[in-house]
DNA sequence: ACATATCTGTTATAAAATAACATAAGTGGC
DNA sequence: GCCACTTATGTTATTTTATAACAGATATGT
């Protein structure tokens, strides 16, 4: 991942190492076969820009997945990327963390379209959890508002980057 | 403000009417206030920005300040603006909504810095609220993270954009 | 007035994302 | 198989968003 967090910072990157080899197969198998389920392709540029999100350490940047997409070390086109970021974000395989201008695999059951994250400003992190969006849920009622999707970002230090 | 929504919707936006001359200059004077007692300036080209801010009725591009920041239609150059934008971001004066790339002034009491928004898809109206953060302050113990802010962004549709 | 820190003005450039249009590949009817 | 149709890709260029770097100005404390 490229550098987007503070430059002092020399630790390493702590919540989700890239996949193994193995792993990684897996997890794109298991996406060839949701897509099979709900008759979506996840065809050649898409399945790669999920493998370099996968493999990854931590959040990528576009840029990132350009460079490094062709496997020969020729770098993608920019709709190449920003096209399957699309679709990997509408079938829920990745995530976009706007307060970074990154993108992320989806770590949880994919089924929801809730994205929330815990990033570290230090190490450049992020974590991605569960949200109870109920009293977000209660505001929108509230003022009546029909919420289709909902993001929450929480900018703050991991544990490890943390002043004793 | 500068067209971000669906361009199909011909509603107006909803929620925050740009405030009118009298609730302008009080709002300035009130952030006056605020900078003296916290020993920082609101200087002209803060003031200027954040008037802009306040006279929208939506939330404006980073550009749509640069074009509009003279009185004589000059154009500012764009750090006068990001700089400005990073001050009252930083004061609590101002909020970026990540998923539009834009900036609207805060409407809540400026003590806190949490920032939650409701964001209608057609409309582009973008309301401000006061979230409750319990869930997230829990993962994030939970996970060990010191969160210094959190971000929400539910997109959707307003009351007056829902079909019936 | 002087030293210091903070803020501004300016030029240039970097980074992020999209428009537009031509080509190719999958899908269903016949 | 072949055609019509839809979806996805390849490609070029451009737009939009944001920052770097540095010189000059303005405020603050002594």
């Amino acid at each position: 991942m490229t550098d987007m967090h503070s430059p002092d910072c020399t630790h390493e990157d702590g919540a989700h190492p890239g996949l193994d080899e193995a792993h990684l197969r897996h997890a794109l198998v298991n996406a060839e076969h949701r897509c099979l389920d709900i008759q979506e392709r996840l065809t050649a540029p898409r399945r790669r820009v999920l493998e370099l999100l996968l493999e990854a350490d931590g959040p990528l940047k576009a840029y990132d997945l350009i460079a490094a997409f062709g496997q020969d070390g020729e770098p993608a086109k920019p709709p190449t990327v920003y096209r399957a970021l699309e679709f990997l974000e509408r079938l829920g395989f990745a995530h976009r963390i706007e307060s970074l201008n990154a993108y992320v695999p989806c770590r949880l059951d994919g089924s929801g379209h809730a994205a929330a994250f815990l990033i570290c400003d230090c190490c450049g992190a992020a974590e991605e959890f569960e949200p109870d969006f109920a009293p977000g849920r209660a505001a929108a009622a509230a003022k009546g508002y029909a919420v289709t999707s909902v993001t929450l970002e929480a900018r703050g230090l991991c544990p490890a980057c943390q002043p004793e």
